[in-house]
RNA sequence: GCCCCCAUCGUCUAGUGGCCUAGGAUAUCGCGUUCUCAGCGCGAAGACCGGGGUUCGAGUCCCCGUGGGGGUACCA
C-alpha cells in the first residue's frame, strides 16, 4: 500500500517558512514513494481563521511548486463526525462528562496541591456515577467531555527520534469536546487523519507531546495508528522560535524579495535534512530522489538568510536571460521602469538577442535576488541620472572637481568619434589616459559615476556599449554640470 | 513546578567506537585575477557544552549537570 501523508495548515496567517518546510518534507516523501499528499485546512478556530489566509497558503504552496493530490479539505466539515466520536467514547466509558467550570476546577486543584485539574475532574465524574451524569446531561446542564486516559505507557517508533515512550500517568485527561459541543484539536486531528487514511504523520516536533494523547485517542476509537515522524523546528537567528520579529517569515515575503522558488525549496530541504553527501545545490528531482526521513535532523535549525541568499544566487546565475527577464518584469514595473524593445548591441557575447537580455546577463552574476537585479538595472533604464552616490562622489569627483571635469570633457570628445564597441572604447580610453598622463582609473571611475551614478557597476566598457553613445554623451554633460556646482576645496 | 525533546565551527551540516591532527558549505578575513562591484581561483581563522563513567581506544555508548526548545488550555 502506498503512503498517504498530509499537510494541515491552520488559516490563521500566511504560509510560514516552518510550515512550508513541513509541507515540503511531506511532499518529498509522497513524490518519492508514489504516495498521496492530502491538504487539509484546519479552520476550527473560527475566530482567527479567514478565507484570505487560506488563499494565501494555497498561493504559497503553488509558488513553491508543492502540489497536493487530495483536498483541500476543511476540518470544520468534520465537526459532526468529531462530535459523534466523542459521544461514542462517552457511551463506551472511555470518556466522561465534566460539568465543572474550568476556572473553578483549576482553583480547587491548586488549593489541594494537585498537579493537574483533570485529576479533580475525573474524581468528580467518578463520584457522580454514570446514571447521575446522564441525568444532569439530560436536564440540559452543559458539560465538556474528557478522555479517560488509561494506566500504562504509550509508545511509538518515531521516524526521526526513534523509540518514544510516555508514562500515561503524565498525560492528563484531556478535553476532547467542549461544553459548546465543538471538538478539541487533538480529537479533530486524529479523526481527520484517520478519515483521510493518513499512514504517515510528518510534522513539527512541537507536536511531540501531543502524540501520546493522539495515540490514546486512536486506540480508544479503534482506529489504526499511523507512523509518526517529528521534524525539528526552525529557529530565528537568536535561537528562538522563528517569528515576525526575525523579519520575513511568510514564504510570500520571499517571493516578493525576489527569491526563486527552486532556491527556497532547496534551502528549506537543507534545513534539518541533508543528502549524506556534499551536494548542496539540488533540483527538485534530486531532492525527491535523495530524501529520507532517516537523515532528518533531531536538532532544530536556524533560518540563515545569508545562505538562502547564496543559494538563490546560484539559481539566479543559472537562469537563462529570457527566464530572468520574465521574472524581472514585475519588479521593474514596481519601480516604474520598462525595458526598451531593442536588439542586443552588435557582437554581444552570450545567448541574449535582446538588449534586455544583454543587460541581465551582466547583472545576474552580481545580484543575489531578482530585486537586486532590478535595483542594478535602474541606471540603465532611467532617462537621466539624478542621484549620484555620495561616497563615490567624495572619492572620484570632489577631490579635484576641475581636473575631473576636464577629463570627462576629453572623454566626451573621444566618445563623439570612436567606434561604439567594447575594444575600441577601451583602446580609446587607455590611449587618452596615456596622453593625459594619468592612470586609466582616473578616467574610468569618474566616468562610471557619471554614467551610472554609482561607484560600482559591471565593466565600464560593457556599460557604455549597452548605454549607447547618445545617452553616454548626455550623461557626461549632466555630470559636468553637477561637477561645476561642487565646492572647490583648497588643495 | 511537572513531562518531553535537543546539544560538532557564528550558521547549515558530515560523522553511527579506531579512517578525526574532526570533513564540506555559508558567512568572515587575506592574496590573486581586475576599471569598481560581483564572480572565480588560492589560502587563513573557526567547533565536538561541562563533569563523570564504559572501553585498549569516545565527537560517536551510558549517567549526572548545564544550556536551549516544546508541552502542560473547554488554543491550534
Amino acid at each position: 500500500m502506498s503512503i498517504r501523508v498530509r499537510f494541515p495548515p491552520s488559516p490563521t496567517g500566511y504560509l510560514h517558512v516552518g510550515g512550508a518546510r513541513t509541507a515540503l518534507f511531506n511532499w518529498l516523501l509522497a513524490r518519492q514513494r508514489g504516495g498521496v499528499l492530502v491538504l487539509r485546512i484546519e479552520d476550527t478556530d473560527r475566530e482567527r481563521s479567514s478565507e484570505a489566509h487560506t488563499r494565501a497558503i494555497l498561493e504559497g504552496m503553488s509558488w513553491l511548486g508543492l502540489d497536493w493530490d487530495e483536498g483541500p479539505f476543511f476540518q470544520s466539515d468534520g465537526v459532526e463526525r468529531h462530535r459523534l466520536q466523542a459521544l461514542r467514547l462517552l457511551e463506551e466509558g472511555k470518556a466522561y462528562r465534566d460539568f465543572s467550570d474550568p476556572a473553578e476546577l483549576r482553583a480547587e486543584a491548586e488549593a489541594r496541591g494537585i498537579g493537574h485539574p483533570s485529576v479533580v475532574a475525573r474524581e468528580r465524574a467518578d463520584a457522580l456515577g454514570i446514571e447521575e451524569s446522564r441525568a444532569r446531561a439530560e436536564a440540559g446542564e452543559p458539560f465538556a467531555i474528557r478522555l479517560r486516559v488509561p494506566e500504562g505507557t504509550t509508545s511509538w517508533d518515531d521516524l526521526v527520534h526513534g523509540e518514544m515512550r510516555f508514562q500515561n500517568q503524565d498525560i492528563d485527561d484531556l478535553v476532547i469536546l467542549r461544553a459548546d459541543g465543538s471538538p478539541i484539536y487533538n480529537l479533530a486531528v486524529v479523526s481527520d487523519d484517520a478519515e483521510h487514511g493518513i499512514t504517515h504523520v510528518i510534522r513539527g516536533d512541537d507536536h511531540l507531546s501531543n502524540t501520546p494523547k493522539q495515540i490514546l485517542l486512536y486506540e480508544a476509537l479503534g482506529l489504526p495508528v499511523p507512523v509518526f515522524g517529528h521534524v525539528p523546528m526552525i529557529l530565528g537567528s537568536d535561537g528562538k522560535r522563528l517569528s515576525k520579529r526575525h523579519g520575513a517569515t511568510a514564504v510570500g515575503d520571499y517571493a516578493q524579495e525576489g527569491i526563486l522558488p527552486d532556491a527556497m525549496v532547496n534551502f528549506l530541504a537543507l534545513l534539518g535534512w541533508n543528502p549524506g553527501d556534499e551536494r548542496e545545490v539540488m533540483s527538485r528531482q534530486d531532492l525527491i530522489d535523495a530524501f529520507s526521513m532517516e537523515r532528518v535532523q533531531k536538532k532544530s535549525a536556524v533560518f540563515d538568510l545569508e545562505k538562502l541568499g547564496w543559494l538563490n544566487a546560484q539559481y539566479l546565475g543559472r537562469l537563462s536571460s529570457s527566464e530572468l527577464l520574465r521574472l524581472l518584469e514585475p519588479h521593474l514595473e514596481a519601480r516604474g521602469l520598462t525595458l526598451p524593445e531593442a536588439p542586443a548591441p552588435e557582437g554581444w557575447a552570450g545567448e541574449a538577442g535582446a538588449w534586455g537580455g544583454a543587460l541581465v546577463d551582466l547583472l545576474k552574476v552580481r545580484a543575489r535576488t531578482v530585486v537586486e537585479v532590478a535595483e542594478q538595472a535602474e541606471p540603465f533604464l532611467v532617462d537621466r541620472i539624478s542621484d549620484f552616490e555620495d561616497k563615490a562622489v567624495a572619492k572620484h569627483w570632489s577631490r579635484e572637481p576641475a581636473a575631473v571635469a576636464e577629463r570627462l570633457g576629453a572623454l566626451s570628445r573621444l566618445f563623439e568619434g570612436v567606434e561604439w564597441r567594447e575594444t575600441e572604447l577601451e583602446n580609446g580610453l587607455r590611449t587618452l589616459a596615456d596622453e593625459l598622463e594619468v592612470g586609466a582609473g582616473k578616467l574610468i571611475h569618474p566616468l562610471r559615476l557619471a554614467v551610472t551614478g554609482r561607484g560600482s557597476s559591471p565593466g565600464i566598457f560593457e556599460v557604455l556599449v549597452l548605454l549607447g553613445r547618445e545617452k553616454t554623451l548626455k550623461r557626461l554633460v549632466a555630470a559636468g554640470e553637477h561637477l561645476a556646482r561642487l565646492p572647490r576645496k583648497p588643495a
